[in-house]
Order: structure tokens, then C-alpha cells, then sequence
DNA sequence: GTCTATATCGCGATAGAC
DNA sequence: GTCTATCGCGATATAGAC
């Protein structure tokens, strides 16, 4: 909470970041205007555009951090190898089954679960300013979900037979799939049970975990 | 082609909604100004706005109409029960194939297909013109694709048991998030195989089908 | 009544002065 | 690094034309 340390260009960054991602937790994308976060991080909207492009890369920037977070802590090492949290310390399976937890915590943000949809749709542009951050992201779950799932998969109760990285790509379709169906009713979209009932085809099951809480509240 | 039959209000919007399919189809979304439409259909922006209330009502409408196009041949005598081609000249199980047809369809109108995405993600605000179109829309293909799902499911090699709406549900979110992924990167994600690895878990095959081209090209 | 146009608003985005 | 000024945009209200 304390007043983030570098320059007083990145200060004002992270400002305008937490103003944003206040305001559109709170309200959506199109309800929230330019010149309100401006306003609430204390400058003209002109001003907050000389951070930012526009405020399409704003949403980008808010959703990338929560995201930068989820994988941090689900793939240590992958990123800054500065001080992530001890890297084996938990087994692959149980990592696994992490990336199945993050359905569950969605489900308590629906307001940016709807944003970061929006947001994967309209980077289907090549030339819009979240296609190549998207490319990659789908690119590096693919391969350590599919990582995951090589192990998963050995340890399976008859040992399972698949493409790992088929699976994941699958695995990662259905979950976000169920997240668009889950924005719109979410009562009858169980999105655990049938992201466990789509594993279990495949022989993996949750096993004894305790409940773990494993990403930050 | 000729001019179509109807009051000179419907002349006109179909006149707007020909222009607007156009646009969006070249340009997309967001490059396409409701006053280059408007004049390409011959008035102004606000003489738009009389027959649309607004751009994304204007673009789901397109969308729409594609999709009740697809519709009125999956589930024949769903909606308007007039013309509709002979109701059981298919069975169930070819035209449940035909739905999963839909993805190879898809992959050859990219622009659409982001289009689409775009707006479902959108239509995930209760007040979103389109919300509840949409999750009408989920609610019949589930409960439709169930049906034919059931009866698959009962034909397959050996008879599987499973809940056909459940089944139904991750089919449906595992085509919505495989187009995601396809929409970024087409040649890494081979929608059609892994739809049918999905349905082969549950002893669904495509069987000896020929290349029907069950939708219109 | 049905349709279209003019006028006006706040918006996102850009250019240039300080 | 922030501002003022300006642009075309989507949207609305309201008045006018058929």
C-alpha cells in the first residue's frame, strides 16, 4: 500500500492502473470513461493518454497483472526468476489441479471474467494491440499445462494415452468456453463439475486434496 | 434478389442491413462508422438509429440472421414453422454430426467468427441489447443438442452413460473456446479433430458419412 | 403515423503549446 | 509530463417532411 517505488513516470502508471481497475471492476468497460479514471487519478484524460495509447491497452494492462499473477504462482520460474515462491515445493499433479482451481476463483469476479473475454475476442485483430500478448499466452498454457498433464496422465489410474498437449488445448477451450456460457447464466453453468467430468474421461481425478485456497483470495 | 415484398420500413432496413453486413464483413467492427453505413444505404446516421437503436444491435442482427440460418436446417420446425424443409428426412444421428460440421464451416468465415465472439463476450451485461438473445440461444442448443446427443449416445458402441445436457454443455463451450484460440492462431488449432477426440471419449464416432456438405457452402 | 434530418451531447483519440 | 484545442464518433432529443 505504501507509495511504489521508480520514477515518478512509473508511479503515476501504477496510479492510473489502480484508479482503472477500480473503476472498471465496479462498472464495466464502456460504463467507465477516460476522463473518469483521469479524474480520479488526478490529471485530464489527454494526460493519462500520454501513458497509455488508448483505453483498450488500459483494460489489457489491469487484466495482464491479475493474470501475471495466476502464473506466477502456478508456473514459478516461468517469468522473473527473481523471487518466486520455492519452485518444487508442491507435486506436478497438485499444480495441476491449481489451474482447475482458477475456474472456481473466476467465479467469484464475474464482472472481469466478463471483461477479460471481451477482451480475448476483440485481440483476434492481428494488428490490435493485445494479439501478440494473446498468441503467447495460449502458447505457453498450452505447453505447461500440457507438462502437467504429461505427468497427470502417467499417474492416472489405468496410465491414460493421449497427446498432452491436446488435452490441454482442450481442457483450456472448455474452460474458457464454460466461462461464456457461465457470464451469461450462471446458475445453470456448473463450470467445476464439468471441467472434472471432462477430466475423468481421460481417468484424472481430484484425488484427496485438502482445500488449499492455493491462489490469493 | 429482386426487391424484397413488405412495407417500405422493411425495405429499408433490410437496404441497411445488407450495407452494414458488407462493411463489417471487409472491415470489422470497430473501422466501421454507423454514418458509412447510413450512406451507403442512402440517409443519415440518425435516420439509421430510427429502424436500429444502435451499432451493436445493428451487428447482432447480421450475425443473427446467419445464425437462424444454421438453425432452420439443425432443428428444423424450431422457429417459424412455415417452410422449413422436410422435418425428418435426416436422423438424429447425421444431424448431430452436421452441428459439429458447423466448426469446419466457421473456419472458413474468420471475420465472422471474431465478429461472433466479440459479441457474445459483450452480451454478458445484463443490459446488453443482445443478453437475452443469448442465453436463449445456449438454452436450445443445449436442450436440441441434448436430444441428439441422447440418441447418439444410446448408438454408440458401447451405449454410454451419460447426462446428453451435460455432455451437450461441454460440447458447446469446447467449439466457443477452440474458436478462441483458432481465431488467434488458425494453424496451431485444429478445431474439427479436437472435437472429434472430445466426442470419441464418449464412444461417438463420425462413422461412414459422406461428404454430405450438409450447410450451404 | 411513418420516416428522416438538424442540432447537440460526451466520448476516445490526436496535435501542438507550455 | 501535462495541458488546451480540435476532430469524428455513437447516441439522443426534437422538429420537420411525406
Amino acid at each position: 500500500m505504501s507509495r511504489p517505488a521508480g520514477t515518478k513516470g512509473e508511479r503515476t502508471r501504477a496510479r492510473i492502473l489502480e484508479a482503472a481497475s477500480t473503476l472498471f471492476a465496479r462498472s464495466g468497460f464502456n460504463a467507465v470513461s477516460l476522463r473518469e479514471i483521469a479524474a480520479q487519478a488526478g490529471m485530464t484524460h489527454a494526460g493519462l493518454l500520454h501513458h497509455f495509447p488508448g483505453k483498450e491497452s488500459l483494460l489489457l494492462e489491469v487484466l495482464s497483472i491479475r493474470d501475471r499473477e495466476d502464473a506466477a504462482w502456478l508456473f514459478p520460474g516461468l517469468l522473473e526468476p527473481g523471487d518466486a515462491a520455492e519452485p518444487t515445493a508442491v507435486s506436478a499433479a497438485e499444480r495441476f489441479w491449481s489451474v482447475v482451481d482458477l475456474t472456481e476463483r473466476n467465479s467469484r469476479t464475474p464482472g472481469l471474467v466478463a471483461l477479460y473475454t471481451k477482451v480475448v475476442a476483440e485481440a483476434a485483430a492481428p494488428d490490435h494491440p493485445a494479439h501478440a500478448y494473446f498468441v503467447r499466452r495460449y502458447q505457453v498454457l498450452r505447453r505447461e499445462l500440457g507438462t502437467l498433464l504429461a505427468a497427470a496422465l502417467r499417474e492416472a489410474d489405468p496410465p491414460v494415452a493421449a497427446e498432452p498437449e491436446a488435452v490441454a488445448q482442450q481442457l483450456l477451450a472448455l474452460m474458457d468456453g464454460l466461462q461464456t456460457q457461465w457470464v451469461l447464466e450462471p446458475d445453470r453453468v456448473p463450470m467445476r463439475r464439468r471441467v472434472e467430468e471432462f477430466l475423468a474421461l481421460y481417468g484424472l481425478r481430484p484425488a484427496h486434496r485438502a482445500t488449499t485456497g492455493p491462489v490469493t483470495g
